[in-house]
DNA sequence: CGAACGCTATAAAAAATTTATGAGAACGTG
DNA sequence: CACGTTCTCATAAATTTTTTATAGCGTTCG
């Protein structure tokens, strides 16, 4: 992101790291064409207005410098510079901002130009989760095991993404609870046993993915794909 | 719960009760402080603008007080206050809300943060620990001795842990039965003695790192890794 | 130097806790 | 209402923790 307000660039930060986006910002624009070109990012959030370089500039040089290496580019525009907004259109950028904006609308538009400009990444939380020989797929919402597809109730899945997102690793039943629902108080934590048990069961020979981790909770065993 | 907007106060403190949160509220800084210290909440909304003292001081001050003992922060902010937003979330806020709002909203926020924050409590404690050649992972809860992983009960586990996290210091019977429950005044000190026994069983040939202290109790001897 | 004492190690039995399992009740959905 | 899912409960099985008893070792002191 190339925003020269550090209140505002803080804001956005902010938000687009809790959405999961991994996010380098600056307010220059030498630095910005620096860090562009290490770093090779999927997108550019670029005001038009900013110190060091004029941000249209920016735009250009790095379309033209990393042509097809697949960057996107949106860019928010200042009050009333309409000129901007087609000059930066036609010099490359996918889509445009108007200021003032809501965070909530950057988001959207941060996702729409990311997922309609690459549709072979795909969002972090839909990644495939592969543990040999088990494998889920958040996207489709199927979980395979050795290749023969799994059929799981809504709980039994939940509980097996949670696993297979957290290899390796002992979580308490009440920890698994709070998975399976936005915390229902009012359940007993020993049935966490039970879906545990029919999960186990559909594994059939690879019961033993999960682990009984005797006084503390349970745990998946898990290779790295 | 810092709001000092009674009507405001009072919804939103029937609201979170319905849905089962536990919910103490004032509309002044310093009995917020006072309470909060006292009674130590999973969670603060804070309004920014209060009265007695200025919220924010409010939210740096608890921050650092309680620091680690997993408080989370909500800032409430009021209108056109983008600054304030930032400036909270610096000083150690986990989220915020801005003004006006629905309840609705807010509490899918105390939600997510209070489910965010609770496995990010057991964090700190979360580094392996490692006295050669012993290792022991508290988030998979495996110990492994020259490489092989041991199996250990749930109180040889933590005793080992404990002795891990204060290697060379002598602990005494009751100290180290401490660490094994929360304070059964009725167990008999003796027992420690078993539960070392089965600890110098499992590390074999390294039965030494555990070290009786005549008279006293017991210490590890373990090199810094 | 050696016997007596206090503390620790060991072993085995008893008690307590924890997990697995099976079956049925409650729940929600179409 | 029928169905599949989820939750609860009771009981059995497995394992851990505690207790108890005894043997062993080291220290102290006459």
């Amino acid at each position: 992101m190339i925003e020269d307000e550090p209140d505002l660039r803080d804001l956005l930060v902010y938000h687009l790291t809790r959405e999961g986006f991994a996010t380098l910002a600056t307010g220059d624009g030498y630095e910005a064409l620096k860090i562009a070109r290490t770093e090779h990012p999927d997108l550019l959030l670029l005001d038009v207005m900013i110190d060091g370089l004029d941000g249209l500039n920016v735009c250009q040089q790095l379309k033209e410098d990393i042509l097809g290496s697949g960057l996107n580019i949106i860019i928010v525009s200042g009050l009333g510079s309409e000129a901007d907004i087609t000059l930066g259109l036609e010099k490359g950028a996918d889509d445009y901002i108007r200021k003032p904006f809501k965070t909530k609308e950057v988001i959207a538009r941060v996702r729409t130009v990311l997922r309609r400009a690459r549709p072979l990444k795909r969002d972090p939380g839909d990644e495939v989760l592969v543990s040999p020989p088990l494998s889920l797929d958040p996207a489709s919402h199927e979980v395979r095991l050795s290749g023969a597809s799994l059929t799981l109730t809504a709980s039994e899945y939940r509980l097996l993404r949670y696993f297979l997102s957290h290899p390796n690793r002992v979580f308490t039943r009440n920890q698994l609870l709070d998975q399976l629902h936005e915390h229902k108080p009012d359940v007993i934590g020993r049935n966490i046993d039970v879906h545990i048990r029919s999960l186990r069961m559909k594994l059939g020979v690879h019961a033993g993915m999960i682990d009984t981790v005797r006084g503390v909770g349970y745990r998946f065993i898990g290779k790295k794909s």
